[in-house]
DNA sequence: GTATTCCAACTT
DNA sequence: AAGTTGGAATAC
């Protein structure tokens, strides 16, 4: 097996060959080291928001074949022992240990602010900001400003200790996967990324500025500050203090241990637009995502200003994110709240304050926190309050789930609760269900019952398993027609080759993964697999005589066995009679007058049936078209037991792959045998180690190596294009096409890939009208005003649920509520090209 | 080579 | 949740 391991940033990434299921999450590091330069205990993996823990197999973790883990390179931070640490400075409350009391000095906060004497360096520091000061610190995810307040001074001795800033590396995984979190950067999981990060990344790059420059007390950093026109020369500054701040609004939150670049005086100085000169330094209030609406408090160099009597405009460049990335021609929405940026020194104490009330500072507006009720306290809102009632009374008889983080009113749970449960965690009735298959970071593995029972947890076997292609799972599954699909798959082509069962599954043609039949039966069935395991078979190509299933003893997990038994008409074996077009008989078979009205059955010959059979394929599994039943009958096989055999005659407009106008299409269509994604790696990278692991031995393998398909595209003629015919939409479809005018974009990219061939052209139709919340081809397709399609069933629901956005792009909907049309002619379309695709939606 | 035996996907 | 199954790798 094989799988692909990216980094977070996407920049490195590597598909890792010769895995076994079972192989562990240890020896699987191993394999990282080098590629990601980094030592196995340094390395974070993650699978589908799970971590992965060392002990545990890939098989644990429903690791599939090609599927992408991703890694998360941990920073070399020095040992806790290493760091020097003051009193306070590693306030997380964890037990010290022994060493480490040792090595803390005994200084008290209040010690720390007045002028100290660093033992360190020797040279006198004097804090910029003190305990009570009112500040303004900035989020280092998003870069903006907000209110806070210093609640302890520390003096930064780690700064000393080196430090290796990986700052790709040092994303949180949590908020690289949802990136909507940006949105507060106050949340309990961002200030928590923050806490863990963020002191070493203060220091980061910090020495070089701090110490090149002559620290002589406060005032020689004021100054700096004054003439300092570049952010990131500010962003060097370093007063040697860490300053824990608190966030208004968050007081029983942790602090933040902050440096003094994250920090300044609470903006207090409101300029008039009149005061305003381009080039000016600002605080603004912008919005990233949504820059019509209110966000979040940045710096910003105005760029450009009009201001007449009927124009008002501020254009500004606008400082954001972790590098503060400069966001050139910003239109500055609130033009009556643009704030100066404060010099250090002039900031005010709670103290003052409380001397004189008046001086209070105002509280800066922020983008509201919930976009549905705007905060408004009077609107109910299910979406920041009760998701019952959306009454925002009681907070402190709300329950928050911990997994989807909803709010529940203790009375309007069902049944309801009398008190706030006593355990760590709560789950809301819509988690909970599945909560046991949840599992944490870290936390252990919990197995599944299915999987608890199965043979390699069950410790009865050693054997090793899972290398290779006959217990993956599936990668995809097809969508463009359901299970119970009678005909041909659209898109797939007479004649298309497929090296393994599982990707004849995935791509819907024959979906079971073992099984030779499939069908169900009370419908009939879809189709079946020629592989030449039976005895009784016998085909000729045009026609062939199939056996049923059954009648062997299969006990013990078996594939194969000496038929034991009669077969009987149940089953797979009855559907296979249900697509004959004649009244079932179960004792004596049937025969269909007209043959061709039975029900169609796909046909794939395998190559395992060149045993009996010379018109299976040489290798893998080949789509034949569509056969129909002409008659059945229960007959003494050779084994002298009752089998049940079915007579299927060919009954498809297209030529059959082994004739000579089938030959020419294939050629023309440019068939060639498909590989799961990755295989041909891999197997490419096997036969290298083989050849050099036995060139090294110095022999040579009689004519072992086997000539493969990689060999003849890497070896032979690497840049032969193979000509596909190019596919042709009638005129019906091109007419339809032309009326979907408001689709007309999507539709001339699809066009531009018929000259690639049906598979190409009919996946792209898939891929540009697949309904985002379903993941199907739309059903019932409703074009929104912003030519979103989507299902009109999956558009109701989200109304349903009060959520009236646009799932792709969050336009507002809510005045297509009352009616949403179905774009008939596209509806059409879609028909025409997948027919019988809506069957069972 | 052949016998054995892993899991996944299906239907019931 | 259990039973069935023309796969494909591993053990011998």
């Amino acid at each position: 097996m094989w799988i692909q391991v990216r980094s977070f940033d996407g920049k490195v990434s590597m598909q890792v060959d010769n895995l076994s299921k079972l192989t562990k999450i240890e020896d699987l590091r191993e394999r990282l080291i080098e590629k990601f330069n980094a030592p196995a205990d340094r390395q974070r993996l993650f699978y589908r928001g799970k971590q992965l823990a060392d002990g545990h197999s890939l098989f644990d973790y429903n690791v599939g074949l090609n599927d992408l883990i991703q890694i998360l390179v941990r920073q070399d931070v020095p040992s806790e022992k290493a760091k020097p640490t003051v009193n306070g400075y590693n306030s997380g409350g964890e037990e010290s240990s022994a060493s480490d009391k040792e090595n803390k000095r005994p200084v008290t906060p209040e010690t720390v602010v007045a002028t100290t004497s660093s033992e360190e360096t020797g040279e006198d520091l004097k804090s910029t900001y003190k305990i009570g000061d009112i500040i303004d610190a900035r989020d280092i995810s998003v870069g903006a400003w907000f209110e806070a307040k210093i609640v302890k001074v520390v003096v930064d001795t780690g700064k000393k200790a080196e430090r290796v800033a990986e700052p790709n590396n040092n994303e949180d995984p949590q908020s690289g996967a949802e990136p909507n979190n940006n949105d507060k950067p106050l949340s309990g999981k961002l200030t928590e990324s923050s806490a863990t990060t963020g002191s070493s990344q203060d220091n980061k790059d910090t020495d070089s500025g701090a110490n090149s420059m002559e620290i002589d007390g406060g005032s020689e950093i004021i100054d700096k500050v004054k003439t300092e026109k570049n952010f990131e020369e500010i962003d060097n500054l370093n007063d040697g203090f860490i300053y824990h701040v608190v966030f208004e609004g968050y007081e029983d939150t942790d602090a933040e241990e902050l440096a003094c670049e994250r920090i300044r005086p609470r903006a207090k100085t409101v300029f008039k637009l009149s005061e305003i000169k381009e080039g000016q330094k600002v605080m603004i209030n912008y919005n990233v995502d949504d820059p019509d609406q209110r966000g979040f408090w940045y710096d910003a160099i105005v760029t450009k200003k009009q201001d007449t009597r009927t124009i008002k405009k501020l254009l500004a460049t606008v400082f954001i994110g972790p590098d503060l990335m400069p966001l050139d021609d910003c239109d500055i929405l609130f033009l009556n709240e643009i704030f100066g940026i404060e010099i250090a020194g002039t900031q005010l104490n709670v103290e003052d304050v409380a001397k004189d009330p008046s001086q209070s500072p105002v509280k800066r507006q922020n983008k509201p926190e919930c976009s549905h009720c705007m905060d408004n306290p009077r609107r109910k809102c299910k979406h920041c309050a009760c998701c019952v009632c959306g009454g925002k009374n009681d907070p402190d008889k709300q329950i928050l789930c911990d997994e989807c983080d909803q709010a529940y009113h203790l009375q309007c749970m069902n049944p309801a609760l009398d008190s706030i449960p006593e355990d760590d965690e709560w789950y809301c009735p819509d988690c909970k269900t599945d909560s046991d298959a949840i599992v944490k970071a870290g936390e252990k593995l919990k197995e599944s019952k299915k999987k608890s029972r199965m043979a390699s947890s069950t410790n009865s076997t050693s054997r090793d398993w899972g290398r290779g292609m006959a217990c993956v799972g599936r990668q995809n599954v097809c969508t463009v027609v359901p299970a119970n699909h009678f005909g041909s798959i659209p898109g797939i082509e007479v004649g298309t080759l497929w090296k393994f069962r599982v990707q004849v599954s995935e791509d819907g043609v024959h979906r079971p993964h073992v099984a030779g039949i499939h069908g169900r039966e009370d419908a009939g069935a879809f189709s079946i697999v020629l592989s030449g395991g039976y005895e009784d078979d016998k085909d000729d190509g045009e026609q062939f005589t199939y056996t049923g299933s059954g009648g062997r003893d299969l006990s013990g997990n078996k594939r194969t066995a000496e038929q034991s038994c009669d077969q009987v008409l149940t089953r797979t074996n009855k559907a296979l009679a249900k697509n004959c077009n004649a009244t079932i008989d179960n004792k004596k078979g049937a025969c269909s007058e007209e043959w061709k009205k039975g029900k169609p059955v796909r046909v794939v010959r395998n190559c395992k049936g060149r045993k009996h059979s010379k018109y299976a394929p040489e290798e893998g599994n080949r789509y034949d078209g569509i056969y129909k039943i002409s008659k059945y009958w229960p007959e003494k096989g050779k084994s002298g037991f009752l089998v049940w055999r079915y007579l299927f005659k060919r009954d498809d407009p297209t030529p059959a792959p082994w004739t000579k106008a089938g030959k020419k299409r294939i050629e023309e269509l440019g068939l060639e045998m498909q590989y799961p994604a990755g295989y041909l790696e891999a197997m490419a990278k096997k036969e290298e180690e083989e050849e050099t692991s036995s060139g090294a031995a110095g022999k040579k393998g009689k004519g072992k190596r086997k000539r493969t398909d990689s060999d003849s595209s890497s070896g032979g003629t690497p840049e032969k294009k193979q000509k596909v015919a190019k596919y042709t939409i009638n005129p019906a479809q091109k007419k339809l096409i032309k009326q979907d005018e408001i689709n007309k974009k999507l539709w001339e990219d699809a066009m531009l890939l018929t000259k690639e061939g049906g598979q190409k052209f009919l996946g792209k139709v898939e891929e540009l009208f697949n309904c985002i919340c379903c993941q199907e081809v739309v059903f019932k397709p409703v074009t929104t005003v912003c030519n979103h399609t989507i299902c009109k069933p999956c558009l109701t629901r989200s109304f349903k649920a009060e959520v009236y956005n646009c799932p792709m792009c969050r336009t507002d909907l809510k005045q297509e509520e009352d009616e949403l049309k179905v774009n008939k002619t596209l509806q059409t379309i879609l028909q025409n090209f997948f027919p019988g695709y809506e069957a069972g939606r």
